[in-house]
RNA sequence: AGGAGCUUAGCUCAGUUGGUUUAGAGCAUCUGCCUUACAAGCAGAGGGUCACUGGUUCGACUCCAGUAGCUCCCA
């Protein structure tokens, strides 16, 4: 630690007002920024990731937004190489692979670089909630001793907004204490605990490598009392050895055969333990014996219940050892961790040390090791519930999507289910109802009266102040999974109007983080109190993280500023953006281009009503045949295939395709095509019947799109023309059949008009020049219901029908059809011929694949006989290509 | 330790029973256009041995197994 603290102030071991000196804008902060400051220019412009650069620390997620807020730099987001526990995971793992660091945008710090940063901001060894204030701040203190005994607090203050500043760093001596330990590891919410490699030695950042100590430990057989053995078990907390109570052996393992019914004492306090078989312990792990302490780790503690040993708590809850440890009582357990090392050495029991990498529960917010603990909790039984809620997804009554892909994860839940802790220690929260009385006695009652009334019934001499109520409160969890069937009081009020209405609902929309938590729960409260499923479907949307694919989370800081982006983007935008990016049940990496794009099409949809609007004025009565009716005919009918295909996709509950679908509907047909298609001539009126028809198609365009993008659509289908209903309540029309031929020949149209423009541009002949055009087909009929169109859209003055080769024109191969167009001006041929060429050698290379299928004997024998007819036709149609290839060619 | 999933163009992702005229879109890049709704636009172009290895098959981006990397869940 760089900080030099006021010595003067430390007086005594109270915490006294006038023990605290206030550093609001001093010296220490004022070091404190300059140090990160130079840390951050260093993380930014330092390109080399050297093996010998190897981390040793982190910064939390709330340091990192500390950093950000001190340095006035965002390091989440302004920096490409991001400290965070993450790539110090990997960096231990991976110990320093530049190639794959700079791969990920990620770098490693030195030891040096971390020492600069505050201790306090990486572990503090304490964390005190303080109280709620007036104006709603919560106020948070962190706690860290440092190496001269004086003490370093942080004061965090949370807003409303969940905003980190710092208003005060102070100094001062006192009590200090270590992260209180969870009770039981069962009861710690997995939510709030975080593990990951690191040492085995649990104390603070900067100590050297980790420990597993191995000793052993006198045993004795009954039997005989004669010979003395050592069983050898390791460790990597030996200080729990004070805790043991019994050594558990695998019962096949041929090196411990002859101490069944043999007993061990326990190193230092020479507690006697019996040696026990159970298949628990693998045979190959460690040194194939274990060490059962049964208080201090879960599986120790099952193991104890099944073999009926004793349970020695030797902790108390700040973290030191209890009396029950006979020995270093009342000391910290990572001193004693420490200490009792050099003890075992000296009493003969140590064997070696060696160094292993495990993993340790930490907890969120104080980042203290979490040590288990047994203790009391409630659990609800799940065996019978899950059964029924298993079935219900399995019988196909309640749908997974997207398809069956959490279905596994749901089914191997509920087969695997475990009871379900519902105690948490927490200060916040509803108390669990149950009541104790002081002989021991309980009861579950709403009410302390009615408990006492149950409990007094036992115990006649009983007063009503003598019985106290569980402390600990439910799990959150608890009252969500009633959900359901409780939002209509269908507990409380069973069968009312209310909940024989609302239930069961239809869709249930959530995300696949709490398939567990909450899905299947509620499934199983509607099943066990309403005898029925809670809703038909469950959709799963995917959980947008951040660019560099981190969950968006408040104290990182990355989540973006939603009403900013609506601000900038357009609230549609930012629906369109999420939307269009986030397949059902796949992650969506947040990223502002998708609301860019957004954005453009909410310009477009502008532009389109503009236009559209420009020819409401100029309609003129209808001609006879003119090439604008192809175009109205033309969108119905793709108009209803994109309906059927949205329709499709809405089922399957594909809603990011379904809105690629409808904007590509927009954009592409009804804006690039239709509404050129239709666009009259300069100052021109516009046919009557089309104008109509296309304010219709665009409302129902709108229409379609209305769910995705509420906001614009409503507004312009209002300024569309007068409507008699909001969109949001207008029911959809029925989809119409749509015909195959006249999409076919639109699809004709699109090509001629690309392939046509393409040929412009490759042989330079201006838009504006106009050319004439010669077909060679064998389907008139197509052409010559397209081809007024076709002769606005690319500038063709006059078209003929031929069979023959025309001279000196552009050739264009469209499907088996031939285009010629002849520009006025004389033509150079030389884009033309490269472009041939490149043609022509693509198809003999597709000839070729295809070929090389049909020459298999086997393919023609085993393949489905229309497989082979495509085949066949392709083959066909890549000789005819490459014959009217080479004759275009041989023209030139 | 176990479970689930992902890996396709520079980026984000489509690709619905294995054969669909030798893999598509948006963004980004490059080229040409201020063409009378739209430069937040229009017309084009380049860019992918579909993570790797093996297997099944006449045929694999697609099915199976293994490997690697990544992510999540539960310990």
């Amino acid at each position: 630690m760089q900080y030099k603290l006021d010595t003067d102030s430390i007086s005594s071991d109270q915490v006294s007002e006038s023990a605290i000196k206030y550093w609001t804008s001093g010296e220490l902060l004022a070091k404190a920024k300059e140090i990160i400051r130079n840390l951050l220019k260093k993380i930014k412009t330092d390109q080399s990731n050297t093996v010998e650069k190897t981390i040793i620390g982190s910064v939390t997620g709330e340091g990192a937004a500390f950093l950000s807020k001190i340095s006035g730099v965002d390091i989440t987001k302004d920096y490409n190489h991001i400290i965070d526990r993450n790539s110090i995971y990997h960096v231990l793992d991976k110990h320093g692979d530049a190639a794959a660091e700079e791969n990920r945008g990620q770098i490693a710090i030195t030891e040096n670089d971390f020492e600069l940063i505050p201790d306090i901001l990486y572990a503090p060894d304490d964390i005190v909630k303080g109280k709620t204030t007036k104006t709603n701040l919560e106020t948070i203190t962190y706690v860290k001793e440092m190496t001269d005994g004086s003490i370093i607090y942080l004061e965090e203050v949370r807003t409303g907004k969940k905003e980190l500043c710092l208003i005060t760093m102070r100094k001062m001596k006192g009590k200090t204490g270590l992260e209180s330990s969870p009770t039981s590891r069962r009861a710690m919410p997995s939510a709030e605990t975080e593990s990951f490699s690191r040492t085995s030695e649990t104390t603070p950042a900067g100590t050297k490598l980790p420990k597993i100590i191995d000793f052993d430990i006198l045993a004795e057989k009954e039997a005989e009392k004669i010979n003395l053995e050592y069983i050898t078990i390791a460790t990597t907390r030996p200080e729990t050895i004070l805790g043991d109570t019994a050594i558990c052996v695998n019962p096949t393992d041929p090196r411990y055969q002859h101490l069944k019914g043999a007993y061990a004492f326990v190193p230092l306090i020479n507690r006697r333990v019996p040696i026990i078989f159970d298949e628990y312990v693998e045979k190959e792990f460690g040194t194939g014996a274990l060490k059962i302490t049964p208080a201090h780790d879960i599986n120790d503690y099952n193991i104890g219940l099944k073999h009926n040993l004793e349970v020695v708590d030797t902790l108390n809850e700040d973290g030191t050892l209890s009396k029950a440890a006979q020995l270093y009582i009342g000391e910290d357990r990572f001193d004693v961790r420490k200490k009792i090392v050099v003890d075992l050495e000296k009493s003969g029991n140590l064997v070696k040390i060696e160094d292993i990498v495990n993993k340790n529960g930490f907890s969120q917010r104080s980042h203290a090791v979490v040590e288990p603990r047994i203790s009391t909790q409630w659990f609800l039984k799940m065996e019978k519930l899950a059964k029924p809620a298993l079935d219900a997804v399995l019988n196909g009554d309640i749908k997974i999507h997207p398809g069956d892909r959490f279905l596994a994860t749901y089914r191997h839940w509920l087969e695997n289910v475990k009871d379900w802790c519902i105690s948490r220690q927490l200060w916040w929260g509803q108390q669990i109802p149950a009541w104790y009385a002081p002989d021991g006695n309980l009861a579950v009652a709403a009410t302390r009266e009615e408990a006492f009334e149950i409990l007094s019934a036992k115990d006649k001499s009983l007063n009503i102040n003598q019985i106290w109520q569980d402390e600990d409160v439910l799990d959150t969890w608890f009252s969500s999974w009633l959900w359901p069937t409780q939002v209509f009081k269908g507990i409380t009020d069973p069968g009312n109007s209310d909940v024989r209405y609302y239930h069961p609902g239809s869709v249930l929309v959530t995300g696949q983080d709490i398939i567990f938590f909450w899905v299947a729960r509620m499934v199983m409260a509607s099943l066990e109190y309403e005898k029925e499923i809670p809703f038909e479907h469950v959709y799963f949307t995917g959980m947008v993280r951040d660019h560099l694919g981190r969950k968006m989370s408040k104290s990182l800081g990355n989540s973006p500023d939603l009403l900013e982006l609506i601000d900038n983007y357009g609230a549609d935008a930012v629906r369109f953006g999420i939307m269009i990016s986030s397949p059902a049940g796949n992650d969506l990496l947040f990223d502002e281009n998708s609301l860019e794009q957004g954005r453009n099409f909410n310009n477009k949809m502008w532009n389109a009503l503009k236009l559209i609007k420009m020819w409401e004025a100029r309609q003129g009565d209808d001609m006879a045949d003119s090439n604008e009716h192809f175009a109205t005919r033309w969108f119905e009918n793709r108009l209803n295939q994109a309906k059927e295909e949205v329709e499709q996709m809405h089922n399957q509950f594909r809603l990011s395709k379904g809105l690629k679908t409808i904007y590509s509907l927009i954009w592409d047909d009804f804006c690039s095509w239709y509404l050129e298609w239709v666009k009259p001539g300069f100052e021109q009126p516009v046919e009557r019947s089309v104008y109509q028809k296309t304010v219709f198609f665009y409302g129902e365009l709108l229409q379609l799109l209305h769910p995705y993008m509420p906001f614009i659509t409503e507004e312009i289908n209002q300024l569309l023309k007068e409507q008699k209903t909001d969109l949001c309540t207008k029911q959809f029309s029925n989809i119409e059949d749509f015909d195959e031929n006249i999409l076919a020949q639109g699809e004709i149209l699109k090509q001629a008009v690309t392939a046509i423009r393409d040929a412009r541009v490759k042989n330079n002949i201006k838009p504006k020049e106009p050319m004439s055009l010669f077909i060679q087909t064998g389907n008139e009929g197509d052409y010559q219901a397209i081809i007024s169109i076709l002769q606005k859209q690319v500038n063709i003055d006059s078209t003929s029908f031929t069979q023959e080769n025309v001279d000196k024109c552009v050739s264009i191969l469209l499907g088996k059809d031939k285009l010629f167009v002849k520009p006025q001006t004389e033509l150079d041929t030389t884009g033309q011929k490269e472009q041939l060429e490149k043609d022509l050698k693509h198809f003999e290379n597709f000839l070729a694949s295809v070929m090389k299928k049909l020459s298999n004997e086997k393919f023609v024998a085993n393949a489905k006989p229309e497989v082979v007819a495509i085949e066949n036709k392709k083959k066909a149609d890549a000789e005819e290509k490459i014959k009217l290839l080479k004759e275009s060619l041989d023209k030139l």
